[in-house]
DNA sequence: AATCATGTCAACCGCAGTGCG
DNA sequence: CCGCACTGCGGTTGACATGAT
């Protein structure tokens, strides 16, 4: 996979890192560290520029590095922190082990993404989809008003902020946090190719009554009501554990609820 | 079997932030 | 304070893999 080889004008090489190119820059930064990533190409006998030799430090030579398959903790992890950090990938990825910023963000546009706005969910605001409603909503605790959409993107604290605000009002919809408890508690594709298959058939299942039914679509007039309820107090952490209670260990006693 | 659509992942690009002279 | 060089980050692209038709 990757690219293709090619020379810039500068001859710098491009494209496709070859096994040998890897072995010298491994070598170099082990004998040498991390320093000068301008110089460094030239000091390892590398015709790449040094935001190349970096890069490819970064995401795939570097020991201790996770590759493969996100795990069902992982993902939850990803969607947890995503919802209070937003697209800052680097940020996301300190959180992680060992997971590169890359690779989470590769991840979450390729699956998680798609995953949550199948269950109609708002991969940016984390929000259930509503109906091409555009919501104005004051928001205190981050000292200024917001306006967003369905597709809209918002602040990380903005989008954490509207988190709690559902979280809060979800005694009064309980069928919501199902909603979204569901996406969480899904069987996995990592723990083989057929849950993969499984998983697929269920999203993709055509003609069910279900399919339709299952996407979470607010009605105009129960969002507006939903969304003047402004005077509660939120907390980030209550949003978080509500969002994720049920979860692995927890999965029994969610569903009792 | 061929073609098309979608998913995955490595790599590139451009911009913003930071440090230094 | 300004400009430059460097680094780090997020968005995007492109090639290959895989599945669907």
């Amino acid at each position: 996979m990757g690219r293709k080889k090619w020379v810039d004008g500068d001859g710098m090489k491009k494209g496709e890192w070859t096994a040998e190119e890897d072995q010298n820059l491994v070598a170099y930064i082990n004998e040498h560290g991390v320093s000068d990533w301008r110089s460094l190409p030239k000091r390892a006998g590398l015709q790449r520029c040094g935001k190349s030799c970096r890069l490819r430090w970064l995401n795939y030579l570097r020991p201790g590095i996770k590759r493969g398959k996100f795990t069902r903790q992982e993902e939850e992890e990803i969607i947890k922190l995503h919802a209070v950090l937003g697209n800052r990938w680097a940020a996301i990825a300190k959180e992680m082990d060992n997971r590169t910023d890359n690779d989470i963000k590769n991840h979450w546009n390729s699956c998680l993404k798609k995953r949550l706005l199948r269950k109609g969910i708002d991969p940016m605001t984390h929000k259930p989809i509503i109906n091409n409603l555009t919501v104005t909503t004051t928001n205190e605790e981050c000292g200024s008003s917001s306006t967003t959409t369905s597709s809209s993107t918002s602040s990380p604290s903005g989008s954490a902020c509207l988190l709690n605000k559902l979280a809060a009002g979800i005694s009064s919809r309980q069928h919501v946090l199902g909603r979204i408890k569901g996406i969480l508690l899904e069987p996995r594709i990592t723990s083989s190719d057929q849950d993969e298959k499984e998983e697929l058939k269920r999203d993709h299942k055509i003609g069910g009554a279900e399919e339709d039914d299952d996407f979470l679509i607010w009605e105009d007039e129960e969002v507006r009501r939903f969304m003047e309820t402004d005077d509660m107090e939120y907390e980030t952490t209550p949003y978080i554990s509500l969002f994720y209670e049920g979860t692995s260990s927890d999965r029994g006693k969610a569903k009792e609820s």
